[in-house]
DNA sequence: GTTAGCACTCTGAATGAACGAGTGCTAACA
DNA sequence: TGTTAGCACTCGTTCATTCAGAGTGCTAAC
């Protein structure tokens, strides 16, 4: 690959390596101390003149040692660091407690992934998209408004209360639940098409409306809160690394985390990638939000079982420990197939 | 009261205006040049020398002007203030979208408030204390697992999912309604007490493992979302304030914000206050929450108008601007007033 | 191709002088 | 007795200077 040899690849690894330990400038003469590499600094210096000209390394100032570009840490991550992944990966213990809410529990994995890391962490509520209906119910709660209950796979329910005009009695309402459970009855709220509203208000006769209002604010609960809802954790722990707290710097970053809105643009091409692991990383200005090009994201998604996904990320320095980052969403993955994937042992 | 004739009063309120102006110690001269009283910066010292020695203001350092002490903080709080109050209050107009999310309308009310008053904010989801039961409603949502929906005056709706050893038929289901909607339907959560719960499992027969298990769970419901829900905003305002940001200060406020329960600390005693507008000011020391020793916390708890009953939180350095503050907050009272006191005319 | 040596550069910490703000005290004044 | 002017003193802040340390680039020798 272009214009590294063996030795250029050893030393980059190391120049990145001491950076990662350190998060100070590493020079010649540390990398010269290394037993792999029998070299005096004088020549490890040339070498590292051709790597800054190739783009991998940084000078910041004359006369200071050498950190990795971006490109620097995009070649260890997907070059470098693979080597080790071969090594023992240490289980990590997570204790999650299975708890009956959902979001409960994802606060918990946020929470424990920031400060297993030392980084910060947001986690997207269980995203429905692709999640089938298992039924709706309609209830009266007074003369001019009704309860709309929907349960969809995998148990995530949404409630919205409706306005309506006239008072519904009990017949219609019954005729309403049955006709709504058996044309909507596990599809996807994808799958429901206009033809199947129009018919279904055929089949409502004058209580069409009702079944327009029905299934308008059924969409819209879905909307409303799919992309929005985002725990987070750790966020304090951006502080602990100078180059991200210079400053205003921080403010802004930690406004972002306030702002969950800013943090689904980290979320959005999680689809576009065919990573197998469902694993991303982006490096500084690689990340969609831009307030975050002094970071690295990782972002994983999760199948959860019911056709449930989630995604998660961590936030941290470009010089995050990427290794201990990716073993602990490895090992959350597991751990995660273990409590859903048997389902019922409650 | 204790040794502060008006002359000492008018150069305490001087010196605290002049500190909440300028976040820096205020000095002799700057006071004596003031136009209301005429006295040469000397008179003041010999008069701050004794404003100290009573406690109204601290000294940082020899050779630096005064700055107010909690105590004097809470003496132009309680004292000074009012007269300011009397003058005409600007009103400012709260533009809050009256949205079918409760807790989105909330949201928007604490980022309102952060970017009015540049502090932190929190309000509290509306706590049903004292609320009644509207409706109960169960449904089978398959073999194992029923749904249990409540709603509570106020259209606060609450649901769990109830694992079940048997099968439910309709029948039974429709009786469990009956029984649960008869018995419980306009009760607060405080009033259902054993006797009744004893009454129910009676009535209920073979199912009444259903009823306590039921109840367990919505009382769980209740007392698990209580005191929980918190939304925040504005937080990386208090990075504004030097005092505050002092290097690992601004990490631990922040994470104390994080951590929603802690903020739980600050509303614990709305109830022991018996202010009539509902507002209370605590200062540096007296704030509930030891992290927030070095700031100023003033609470708000407002009526809902339906029984529901929601506190805010504005979180700033002791210096804050006290009147803008709760300005802002009665303003926000009226605005609440208006949106909730006329319910449906959406 | 590798290494030793050297001059050069840059940063960061430490030092200390100059400055300004503010006080406390004393003596004079009304 | 209360008020004021004047003065010495203290303390924090700022700025420039110095100095040591780390690291580089270059050249010449191996």
């Amino acid at each position: 690959m272009q214009g590294l040899d063996e030795r250029k690849i050893k030393i980059l690894n190391a120049i990145i390596r001491g950076y990662l330990d350190s998060g100070e400038p590493v020079g010649s003469r540390t990398i010269s101390k290394i037993a792999d590499l029998n070299l005096s600094s004088a020549t490890i210096r040339n070498e590292m003149s051709d790597l800054e000209e190739l783009g991998y390394i940084i000078q910041p100032h004359t006369s200071a040692g050498r950190i990795p570009s971006d490109m620097g840490y995009r070649f260890y991550v997907d070059h470098l660091m693979q080597e080790k992944d071969r090594e023992v990966t240490e289980m990590k213990e997570f204790v999650i407690e299975k708890t009956g809410k959902m979001e409960k529990m994802l606060q918990q994995v946020v929470k424990l992934l920031a400060s297993n890391t030392n980084y910060a962490t947001m986690i997207t509520a269980p995203s429905v998209s692709g999640n089938k209906v298992k039924f709706i119910q309609l209830s009266t709660v007074d003369e001019e408004q009704i309860l709309a209950v929907i349960v969809m796979e995998g148990n995530i329910v949404k409630n919205k209360i409706i306005d309506i005009n006239e008072p519904l009695d009990n017949e219609t309402l019954l005729k309403l639940n049955i006709l709504l459970n058996t044309t909507l009855n596990g599809l996807t709220l994808e799958a429901i098409n206009l033809g199947m509203i129009t018919k279904m208000k055929q089949q409502a006769g004058i209580h069409s409306d009702i079944v327009g209002n029905v299934l308008d604010e059924v969409s819209k609960a879905f909307q409303e809160d799919e992309d929005l809802e985002i725990y987070t954790s750790g966020t304090t722990n951006l502080f602990k690394y100078p180059e991200l707290s210079g400053s205003d710097r921080a403010g802004e970053l930690i406004t972002a985390f306030e702002e969950k809105q800013e943090l689904a643009d980290l979320i959005t091409d999680k689809l576009t990638e065919e990573n197998q692991t469902g694993i991303q990383v982006y490096i500084g200005n690689e990340t969609p939000n831009s307030k975050m090009k002094d970071c690295s994201v990782v972002t994983a998604t999760y199948e959860l079982g019911n056709g449930l996904q989630t995604t998660i990320g961590i936030i941290g320095p470009k010089r995050m420990d990427y290794e201990n980052v990716m073993d602990n969403l490895k090992t959350l993955q597991n751990q995660l197939d273990i409590i859903f994937k048997k389902p019922k042992d409650s």
